[in-house]
DNA sequence: ACCAAGCTTGAACGACCGTTCCAAAAATGG
DNA sequence: CCATTTTTGGAACGGTCGTTCAAGCTTGGT
């Protein structure tokens, strides 16, 4: 009955996301998402009602598309540690590849918005809760795998992957150099392997 | 020959550190600064020329006050690894209590500035390494001292710290709970202490 | 006491911020 | 092919941003 909108709300979500994930949400003007996307400021402000909805709503991309997307990857059949290693060293090719000095939204945005946005700090702990928790199925999954020691604390070591996987966004938005990375990663990957053996 | 200032530089930079700590740069106004600081604007514009170099000014404040006091904890006398739980433990003390939410400025700064604002990035980079020196020089005094495995690379181990001290921070901005930022301690401690012998 | 130097004050600047509004264009359903 | 509904383009809004300017005030040196 009515004309439809000349854009598509996924592509106009992805160029916002890239814009907010290489800028931040108080350095990212209107005007350049305006140009971005090529979409008119008033399309976008129907579709999202103001800069902040348009925010939020590509945080929720990243997490449903970026985010879940390498999250998978540790679902994958065989070793468990093999999938972790898979996991990290995509981060670190990433890092130094495509995404260099990207980081992660997730991360960047609890650290920019978080503590003064109620609606981003919900949406970023319900990420890494998810994050938190594809790594406690695997480490799960390592122990009935007989790779990871079954006395050891699945949550404790998930929480410990979480927290690495987050530093290694923050030097990587600094200073991506592939072997300080690999550096934290490999050590991290022998604590699954053969901590608390002592 | 001239009228002095009528404000303490040191107390200013405090002021002015707080405030950035908290809300990041771009969501600081100089209004804010101003009235935070009890500084008149000119006077602030006189003092450091512009709002950036302000922030600079109260970033380096940070890192030789807050960051090298904290540090200077790990020179201590006494076993190495004690030194370093003491370190962290006084992380999460901060997190949970008087730095709620407070993260670490390095690390904001880092993902909010670091990737378009070269000033900032190598600040934090001399920064960081300074960090990542004190835990290398720790480990080192910890293999001398038989507490850490000798075969174990000193600087891998460092540059692991350093990471999982930058998660900390990220998720204590997000959502500063005791018991996760402890899981990721603890777990990161016994890797310095029995990791490797597989 | 007087002068010169430099801090303080408060108002004012232009620019850009996010947001809104309105008329024109376009595409569907009847 | 018209009527209706929504998008679109672009101008314009008030507000706040960071910054500057000109004018007084306070000091130290002579």
């Amino acid at each position: 009955m009515a004309r439809p909108a000349a854009f598509e709300r996924e592509a106009v979500l992805e160029q916002a996301m890239r814009l907010f994930w290489r800028q931040g949400y108080e350095a990212t003007s209107v005007q350049e998402l305006v140009d971005a996307t090529g979409v008119n400021r008033a399309s976008l402000y129907n579709a999202f009602g103001d800069k902040h909805g348009l925010f939020l709503a590509a945080v929720d991309h990243y997490q449903e598309s970026v985010s879940c997307l390498r999250l998978a990857g540790l679902e994958a059949d065989g070793p468990a540690l093999a999938a972790l290693r898979r996991y990290l060293e995509e981060l670190i090719a990433f890092s130094v590849g495509d995404g260099r000095r990207l980081g992660c939204l997730i991360t960047n945005t609890a650290i920019e918005m978080a503590p003064r946005d109620p609606a981003s700090e919900e949406r970023l702990r319900a990420g890494l809760a998810r994050v938190e928790d594809a790594f406690y199925r695997l480490i799960r999954r390592g122990q009935q795998q007989r790779e990871i020691a079954a006395e050891r604390d699945a949550r404790a070591l998930a929480r410990f992957l979480l927290g690495l996987v987050q530093g290694l966004r923050v030097l990587a938005r600094l200073d991506p150099q592939e072997d300080r990375l690999r550096d934290m990663v490999e050590t991290g990957l022998a604590t699954l392997s053969d901590g608390g053996c002592a």
